[in-house]
DNA sequence: TTATATGCAAAAGCTTTGCATGGGT
DNA sequence: ACCCATGCAAAGCTTTTGCATATAA
């Protein structure tokens, strides 16, 4: 868990949720936090309906509402995938991160690659599209000697 | 349409059926030819069922079991939409490309950028996985002028 | 004949919605 | 007071499964 994300990204749901005319909320709160701690990368609803069991708040709907509201507000992104289930991270103004699922085990691994972000950069400007948001799922199997490892940052989830 | 990719992945699927001692069946043809036509780009299964209303034949049970086969069988490529729905197109051995989903009017483009690919191949070598997919989603705004599009291929969907 | 393919119907899981109640401002 | 937030329950939609029947090989 990075607790310097977690806390930044308290505070921005706090000062967005404000700018909206939105009143505060106890299942709001609740969700938001657990979303900090446990929502880092790529959670389902259910997930979340279940972590918030044990404090006898944060029923489904509530849970689906809030979360609906937090990625209208930009605070989640949502990335499918791929077996029909929607699933959400908290959404890091500073810092894009990928995912490569490994096939054998299910493990998803993040990733962030500059190269490979300048060259989405580069595909969208070529289509003639502003980019606001982008997805990328690589699949595949972890070989048992990587090669060098140079991209910035990596960190099993 | 490209009838030369439809073909091609019918033969595919054919050779493919009969290399996995299955037997021929009304449904998977009914269900591949209608993928060949019109699943060339991101379809659900539900919109299969509609398809193939007027026939008389693909219970939803049916075809949401011939379309798991395809895909058990490489020859569909399932992409989640973002709203926690399976999209399935029918993979091309010869060509990939990806989407950019276009944020004011919901239109899709497909597009394949050789630079965009050859950054991935490098993002998952130096992450030390064997690439056996990728998916990669791009959304944005469509720009009045877009600059010189250099995107190898382009086709609005 | 025998295993696969299909249809029907029910069930399971995710998600949304209507309505009444509770709570923030 | 007003109106947003929440819970409960029901409904809607996608997807899976059990079981009986039909059909390819």
């Amino acid at each position: 868990v990075d607790s310097e994300l977690r806390d930044r990204w308290l505070d921005l749901v706090q000062r967005r949720v404000a700018g909206a005319n939105m009143r505060s909320g106890a299942v709001r709160l609740a969700v938001a936090e657990w979303l900090a701690r446990d929502g880092q990368c790529l959670v389902t609803v259910p997930q979340i309906v279940d972590g918030l069991r044990d404090r006898r708040l944060g029923s489904q709907a509530s849970v689906y509402r809030v979360v609906e509201q937090l990625f209208s507000l930009g605070l989640l992104r949502r990335v499918a995938g791929g077996d029909g289930i929607a699933r959400y991270e908290i959404a890091d103004p500073q810092h894009h991160h990928h995912h490569v699922v490994d096939e054998a085990t299910g493990d998803v691994v993040a990733f962030t690659d500059r190269e490979l972000e300048a060259a989405i950069a580069d595909a969208a400007r070529r289509l003639g599209f502003e980019l606001v948001a982008h997805d990328v799922i690589l699949r595949g199997e972890r070989l048992r000697v990587p090669a060098a490892t140079r991209a910035q940052d990596q960190a099993r989830v």
